[in-house]
DNA sequence: ATATCTATCGTATATTTATACAGCATTTAA
DNA sequence: TTAAATGCTGTATAAATATACGATAGATAT
């Protein structure tokens, strides 16, 4: 019965789409969705996910996923200034060579540096080409993978 | 008596300085700097500078000043790119025009893009230069003087 | 199968936080 | 000056939240 990793979704969904100022609130709202739970653990949930609660700026308060949001607003950017470069991508051995437009190949590898990807050792940026080092033993269609899993909104 | 206003002031700072996880603990803080109130006031204090208890990654929670982080965390990551590029500026009427090292034009123009400021109506990037157009009236040295108020770190 | 471990949960409660209300000082209006 | 309005606070308490403890179910090991 792996219950609460469904919960946990529907929690961050609810988060994002009401204005939610306490914990009974939400308690309503999973149950509207069939979710069955008690305070407690709701609260815990939210330890889980990190969620917390803000004040508001007229008068009130609201849970937020914060950590979350900080950490999508770097990686958003991101991912813009990736795709804004971007032509294509191909791989050679633990190589991978971005083509981008004339000009772009640095913000792109700054871009993806910032990333912090566990899979990438590090990049070297021409004028319009980036070559990106890729983790010893990795195929490079792993990591294509992993990429498009991780940012879908990447052009790749 | 504006007590308040300096009482603000030392919570911001002992939220940045401290892992605190309740007005507890932060008003025997305060009490130290000297600032004696009851809890129902620090809990009005936290609310007008939008403090919220976050969940800890081990086990626990601590006031942050999430807002505040999250608009530096992307005002930060700007300043780097541009001081990246950067070579230097010069004015022209309502013209200013920036140098850089070749292919960092766009990043630089990006990030100053990113920085939204109400004093600039927009920029184009070449590859080694940006053209940033100044809003109407405003004298170059106002411009430069407000960047450097308002971003001490930026090397211009 | 039995025992041991682990994860999850509810109950009950402790802890923490927000706020209604009243008081006081300061400011503004008359 | 007096009266009304405003801002800030403490007291007392309500409201909200976290957690100790025990129970249960499923997994893993013996």
């Amino acid at each position: 019965m792996n219950e609460r990793k469904d919960r946990l979704k529907i929690i961050k969904k609810l988060i994002k789409e009401n204005k939610i100022d306490s914990q009974e609130k939400l308690l309503e709202l999973l149950s509207n969705e069939n979710f069955n739970v008690t305070q407690a653990t709701l609260s815990r949930d939210l330890k889980l996910l990190k969620v917390s609660k803000v004040p508001d700026t007229s008068s009130g308060y609201y849970y937020s996923l914060l950590e979350e949001e900080l950490q999508k607003v770097s990686e958003e950017r991101n991912i813009m200034d990736i795709n804004r470069g971007l032509l294509s991508i191909n791989f050679s051995g633990n190589l991978g060579v971005i083509r981008t437009f004339s000009g772009y190949a640095n913000s792109v590898a700054i871009a993806i540096d910032n990333l912090e990807l566990d899979e990438i050792i590090g990049t070297i940026a021409g004028d319009d080409t980036v070559l990106i080092v890729i983790k010893e033993g990795l195929a490079p269609d792993e990591l294509l993978k992993q990429l498009r899993d991780r940012f879908p909104e990447l052009e790749l």
